[in-house]
DNA sequence: TAAACATTGACAACTGGTTTTCAATGGTGG
DNA sequence: CCACCATTGAAAACCAGTTGTCAATGTTTA
């Protein structure tokens, strides 16, 4: 009658614990480091898509490089430019989708965070292992690439 | 100038990432098991949380068992105990607080949850080596220990 | 070219968290 | 006993995301 999880997938389920509690911390301590700087974890990804692209983008472009809804992309935009970090540029291909460029703020304030994130992460690694990094890094992807395939339903046959 | 982020810095923040996108896959997927129970992943995890203590818990004691605040967990509470899963009774320690018990309907629904996850988990760990998990696991908890300690702010000798 | 379809921004409502405030309870020290 | 302080539930405002709808704009195709 009751299934047994198997070895592997008792400690499965305590990784995915662990990554629930990490994830929160790490959106906390995020926020702490770049509160200084007018910015959130969320407002700092969104400034992150578009240094990243090395060119100006439109919201759908962002949403789809952070992995969320073009609505919620928009919304943080609208935000960020009001605050100086984006400003508008038109769009050739679209005339109602503008493309967001960083401002001279806005270069500035990521290149600011990187600096932190990097300081920030030399501290936190001190004493873990290379390897163990690595091995961690490559599960976590492999973990990642399972959930793609799509949870077991009720008499789910399709 | 620009701070050298080292090697181990390098994945620990590719780690990040992935711990962004395996946990937003993870509550997509976990929605998607327990949808047919009408729950969601954060209604599971406060069935889990009174069903581990195996005891009546006060919506304080709840909170803090999930590590959210007392106010999230009051919210997913009421909504609980309007849908049947949870039933009240008296707390002889605070008569404005009560205590929440699984119903015949949460303790059922909680059972079927957990053998859900135990098939899901199964599934999804076939060809992942016993030792790697270990590893990942023990990794995630250093991480998570050392993200205790505050982030470095700018003259923050405190 | 015109009709059909897809993309887009704005807006509203929702989920699941947070913080803040307030009044009611509970405990403790004088 | 009572004044003070901590805990608690309720409510409101907020953050960060979601879905859904609508009208405007692009694109494709018949």
């Amino acid at each position: 009658m009751a299934i047994e999880p198997n070895p592997e997938a008792v400690i499965l389920t305590e990784i995915m614990l662990a990554v629930f509690r990490v994830n929160g911390r790490l959106l906390e301590k995020g926020d702490q480091l770049v509160e200084p700087l007018n910015l959130t974890s969320a407002r700092w990804q969104v400034l992150g898509a578009v240094a990243l692209a090395e060119k100006p983008l439109s919201a759908p472009q962002i949403a789809e490089a952070m992995g969320i809804t073009r609505q919620g992309a928009q919304k943080q935009l609208n935000k960020l430019e009001e605050d100086g970090f984006f400003e508008q540029s038109l769009n050739p291909r679209h005339q109602r989708s503008p493309l967001y460029a960083l401002t001279e703020l806005g270069n500035c304030t990521f290149a600011k965070v990187m600096t932190l994130e990097a300081i920030w992460a030399n501290g936190l690694v001190a004493g873990l292992s290379l390897q163990d990094l690595r091995k961690t890094l490559q599960t976590l992807n492999s973990i990642y690439e399972r959930l793609d395939f799509p949870v077991p339903r009720k008499g789910g046959r399709s």
